[in-house]
DNA sequence: TAGATTGTTAATCGATTAACAATC
DNA sequence: TAGATTGTTAATCGATTAACAATC
């Protein structure tokens, strides 16, 4: 099969709140209409999106809640846990650490690390805090491939090094800096400006199409 | 001139990043080619989206930072203060309302607010936390516009219902909820489990390829 | 059976990239 | 001046949407 859109993938999470929703009131088969009313889309993008996980539905019945679930689950690769380490034990990182929605998702922080001991586990969180030195060690032991990355910017680039010396494959910097990594990494960058300048540019178009009338 | 496209206004914090650590060093002008180099990014693709802010640049010079600095953050509308409340004081509400990239951006959460008595104001917070009752005063006497989202998914569009009522025109959604809005107000989604499942699938491929050499 | 929904093939739309003339 | 870089116009690429046959 060929490799899914970027645009697709991203949908694919959407999806599976609405079904994970769908089945929680029951309902067993669910139609690509249904998928798009909840999620303001057009039925033929669902059915196209659809049909990358290897999902195939029932003319005039739809899709099974369960099986479409499971298949895209099992395309994301959220069936199996993935352990994680977080680097940066801050605001950010600390909310991280706490949100539910990782477990939901088979991601486990198995620990966080920071540079300040100030910030090394207390108790009070589920996650350990331990100091940068111990970082090797869990890696290591736990098989980890996976870094969550919320340190400052100016220690982004080094901590990267660090991560990539590890083994660590793969990156998701919450850091507004532009880290370099070799081929075999893979980073997603997670910029909350950006977002930020959609919201306002939308904000701004709006006011013009009303100054408009 | 004609609208932006979504990609292009995303890319534009990151022109701002580079172009800000340009002019923290001295540098008066840049071509787009240097920026290209720090993104990762083709040269004709900064051009295109420059022509779109409505800077010119200067042939066999580049642009000059600080104007185009200045272009920029006008076209996105971050020369303007911009006042917002923060509902939902939670981990993660928390860790934005200290987050230090929103004042360079002029994005000013006056106020975060609460249905949870306990997480009201103790003073730590530079940004004070109150109760529900007094959002709506609030939104008034500082003509607020703009709402920040991060209450549980369950509670999303109930609050949603009070932030339109109360002439909040932009949404910023962290929770995974889907909200309904009305044609005047927009929603920006900033969905955690989107760059989870990209990262995920990017870490999957990389083994595929490895395993074919 | 008749009608609704899927999945496929083709058409459209929009963003990226290429080519190149203009110009400092 | 010569060379480098911009901005524009055209070509390519990829995603979305439309049309429709297959089918439960």
């Amino acid at each position: 099969m060929s490799r899914i859109p970027l645009p697709s993938l991203k949908r694919l999470p959407r999806y599976l709140n609405v079904l994970e929703s769908f089945q929680s009131y029951g309902t067993d088969t669910i139609s690509a209409t249904d998928i798009a009313e909840e999620l303001d889309l057009k039925p033929i993008q669902i059915r196209k999106d659809m049909a990358f996980t290897g999902i195939v539905g029932k003319p005039k019945v739809g899709y099974d809640v369960g099986a479409l679930i499971k298949a895209i689950r099992d395309f994301i690769g959220w069936n199996d846990i993935s352990p994680a380490v977080l680097i940066g034990a801050g605001s950010l990182g600390t909310a991280l650490m706490r949100y539910e929605g990782f477990a939901k998702r088979n991601l486990n922080i198995v620990a966080a690390f920071d540079k300040d001991q100030n910030r090394n586990s207390d108790g009070r969180s589920s996650t350990p805090v331990y100091p940068m030195e111990r970082l090797p060690a869990i890696v290591a032991e736990h098989e980890i491939e996976i870094a969550i990355l919320t340190v400052p910017p100016a220690a982004a680039q080094e901590v990267t090094d660090q991560l990539v010396k590890l083994g660590i494959r793969a990156i998701w910097n919450f850091s507004s800096a532009e880290i370099q990594v070799p081929p075999h990494v893979v980073v997603r960058r997670e910029d909350l400006s950006e977002g930020l300048a959609v919201l306002c540019v939308q904000l701004h178009e709006l006011d013009e199409t009303r100054e408009k009338k």
